[in-house]
DNA sequence: CTCCAATCTTGTCGATGTCTAGATGCTGCG
DNA sequence: CGCAGCATCTAGACATCGACAAGATTGGAG
């Protein structure tokens, strides 16, 4: 669907949104080899070479698109939190909202990790930044935990990094295709979302239980 | 391994061989972008419609490789697990050999993984096949855990998935760039990938000696 | 109202994937 | 030994793509 604004004679108006938009669309049907901007012109409208006054080149368009969808992510995971205060169930929150974001959006997942996997090109620092600012999140979620003696009290980072590795890995091998091609776990993504997540904190919570003397989790 | 075949004229004599190999060093040298038939074909020095005798489209090829760098995976996963026989040492090893596997051949990593990022083709039942018995491998690893009370009781399935996942994840995330990026973790990549294993480990363990009665593990 | 700069278009170049037709030479059969 | 079939390789062509250059158009600052 293009975009409501009235077809202007020559200039657009909005185009650059409207690639944005038509980019999106066009990575959803047939992945990151069917977008070009030749066609992304194409389904706005405009000639071949117009996009080239908002992208300077095809990557920088897909590092626009990796911008939004970890902008989308972080909100997903923020919203996920709400304002939950429990350690393991910040916890879950998180790791259920990373993981279902991955389902329910993998072409946003296609786009955001394809930093060596296409171009070689480094990414701009606008988007390494963002991309860290959703991790953290992650770490003031394991943070709260290793206060709320749910987590071992181990470096935060490694902790952190853990779960991210966790999270990602799970999300990465559903988009990716090889889960969805295994009979053993094609059709129970849920249950299989539910035991990584709560073994994660059933796991921890048995270290913290063990090693650390001090605060207890109410679980 | 007969590679040494000298045939210069018409006929190449190992021209499948020839490409593989050529096509190994493009995706080293310059990621899956880099990669086409015709400078593969340029490289081998062989017309630039040669290629497609031995391979009908560019994502055969990418199987091709695939299956070379699964197998790969499988020989290291095999070579690390030796003779152990201690569950929780075996599961390091193996999940040390996956990510020194991805750490050491990126690019082959990028192969193995390319499904639904690329093409949305479907991969041939032979791949799929050699990638279930890399990941066969593990299974019987943490069944083995299961078996020495050094893992919890549930679902092997699921806990097999959950070690890939994490170590999976790992391996992807310092592979695709996040991790090389972030200044926190750039350069740790051996205490990391300890820890996470290490973590597994007692995390399992700990599950174990609470939930579970009956064997022990000696570690 | 004028004029400039941003925006958009047309035209072009080199490279790529894939198809078709034709050249070449290995190999098996007489 | 010779010859014919067939797998292998070459040459050419076509559509598409990213990228660049030069010209057309227009909104808006002065």
């Amino acid at each position: 669907m293009p975009t409501s604004r009235p077809k202007r004679s020559y200039h657009h108006g909005d185009l650059r949104r409207a690639l944005v938009d038509a980019a999106w669309q066009l990575v959803r049907d047939g992945g990151l080899q069917a977008l070009s901007l030749r066609e992304v012109a194409r389904v706005v409208g405009v000639s071949h070479a117009a996009p080239y006054h908002h992208f300077p080149t095809r990557g920088a368009l897909l590092d626009a698109l990796a911008e939004q969808a970890f902008t989308g992510l972080e909100h997903a995971q923020r919203v996920a939190l709400g304002d939950l205060t429990d350690g393991p169930q910040m916890l879950y929150a998180i790791g259920r909202a990373y993981i279902d974001f991955a389902r329910e959006h993998p072409e946003q997942v296609l786009v955001m990790f394809r930093a060596r996997a296409e171009d070689e090109g480094a990414s701009p620092a606008s988007l390494i930044e963002i991309g860290e600012r959703a991790f953290a999140q992650l770490f003031d979620v394991v943070s709260t935990c290793q206060q709320q003696g749910a987590a071992p009290q181990g470096d935060t980072h490694e902790l952190a990094l853990a779960q991210w590795s966790l999270v990602h890995g799970f999300a990465k091998l559903w988009v990716e295709g090889p889960l969805t091609v295994m009979p053993s776990y094609a059709n129970s993504f849920e249950r299989l979302r539910d035991a990584l997540l709560h073994g994660v904190r059933e796991g921890w919570s048995a270290q913290a239980r063990q090693t650390g003397a001090g605060v207890r989790s109410e679980n």
